[in-house]
DNA sequence: TGCCGTCATTTGTATGATTTATTAAATCCA
DNA sequence: TGGATTTAATAAATCATACAAATGACGGCA
């Protein structure tokens, strides 16, 4: 037995280790825009005193940045940040760094649509694809929904329920993706700070989403999905209108994709 | 002028620098089970003989697999390949690895599925939300298409003309989806090595495509993308059928997800 | 003006010393 | 003997330092 026993589960490796740690700050500060896009960034010897780390540590961090798209270095120039159209934006980490520094309602819309486009085929793909295995775990996270008490232990069922579908589906490369679903719950749930009772309205939603996937419907499954991520945007409207008046009338993806009901 | 002039336009920052070469070089090993799921490496101090480089280029390196989820360390422990499902899949490098390694028929058919599922809804979202620029640069790729003269040509200017739809969808969580694309591309390269006049067969259908994002029509852009995709999946079955004699009549994405013609 | 070599600056690479985290063995008590 | 606790061994983590390589800027020179 030589393979270590205790993996950890969380895909964006925290910032444990000290060179995380800087990875995680200066992750927030190129997402954040405290370094703009296309500027330098102080030399190796200022960024150490700055966050009191050692040349090691702060290359370690800048080269797992590097990695991520977010920033490129050069002998002689210095280190700089490339343009966002570059960035890994599917990363997880810079998906929770971007989400962490204001949540515009235009990033929220993407996120959305992105939802939009990835779920209902999911489901689709869920009904048809899933093993015995895989719906259990689907089946869980639902009950573990019913019986959340709180706005947490919802949204993480929730996450649970929609990273289940995707896992479902047996295709590895819709499986990151749940990374999208997981910030967009985030920056919904700062949006909409839902009550009590509130939450457990998106409920029978999700069951009907179930019931087609158990049924290897994968139409309805489809059609269910795209029904529930409807209601979803609306409820987002609804309270996005209460807190800052109107909001600007945005076709939705489904309407554009024609699987809105 | 403070910020650098010329920024490397490739997402994959390929192997100039030392550490770059053992991130190349560890990557392809891991991705391809050289170094099977859950077992440790050599430690370091042997790895450094291995790969005849410093702790330094090593550590680096190993720090960006860990943040691709390839890797993970613990001290004491050594550092161990994280299972399959770990990895970040959409990653451009990780996927370049992938697809160096084997490209099964089985990874061939997920990438066109995650194709079937994003590129239809892209095609749509692109024929509202274009912009002039971004649709010149997207009848610049058609027409390089048109006048690429072999297959190398022709397939950099195919990548090109998906590349620009999605960033014409405004949407930047849409836009590193690319790297999926590209590699589809690619490994649809190696099973059928089209011929000279062979390739220029597709050419049509995207211009179908183009003319509805010109048009601003959504719902045509999503059809003929379906039904370009349909086709490609065809042609895929028919060479895989020459050369691993008939293939498994697999339901194909655009069926389930019922945009298939 | 335009070419070319030199120099200074910044990252890149290498190495040794020290610290910390973690496991497994060893030890100490009931 | 059994369980908890301490200790030791090991590998990565961090730090500090030295040197190498790349390259943009400057200045000399034809």
């Amino acid at each position: 037995m030589r393979s270590p026993s205790n993996q950890s589960v969380s895909a964006t490796y925290s910032g444990r280790n000290l060179h995380g740690q800087v990875v995680k700050s200066l992750g927030h500060g190129v997402v954040g825009g405290a370094y703009p896009a296309g500027e330098l960034l102080p030399n190796e010897e200022v960024l150490c005193r700055t966050l009191d780390v050692s040349r090691t540590a702060l290359r370690e961090a800048i080269k797992v940045l590097a990695a991520k798209g977010l920033l490129e270095s050069r002998p002689r120039v210095g280190t700089w940040v490339r343009p966002q159209a570059s960035w890994n934006m599917l990363d997880p980490d810079v998906l929770s760094w971007r989400c962490a520094t204001g949540p515009d309602a235009q990033f929220l819309r993407h996120l959305t649509e992105m939802r939009e486009i990835i779920e209902p085929a999911a489901a689709a793909l869920a009904a048809r694809s899933r093993n015995p295995d895989q719906l259990a775990v689907l089946e869980d996270a639902f009950q573990a929904m019913e019986s959340a008490r709180n706005v947490n232990e919802w949204v993480e069922a929730d996450l649970a329920f929609h990273s289940a579908i995707l896992q479902a589906t047996n295709n590895p490369l819709l499986v990151p993706l749940a990374a999208i679903i997981g910030s967009a719950l985030e920056a919904l749930l700062g949006i909409s700070a839902r009550k009590a009772g509130d939450f457990h309205d998106a409920l029978p939603d999700h069951r009907k989403v179930l019931d087609a996937i158990r049924a290897g419907d994968a139409q309805r499954a489809l059609h269910r999905m795209a029904v529930m991520l409807s209601d979803t945007r609306d409820l987002m409207q609804r309270s996005a209108m209460l807190s800052d008046g109107p909001a600007d009338a945005v076709p939705t993806a489904g309407h554009v994709l024609g699987t809105a009901v």
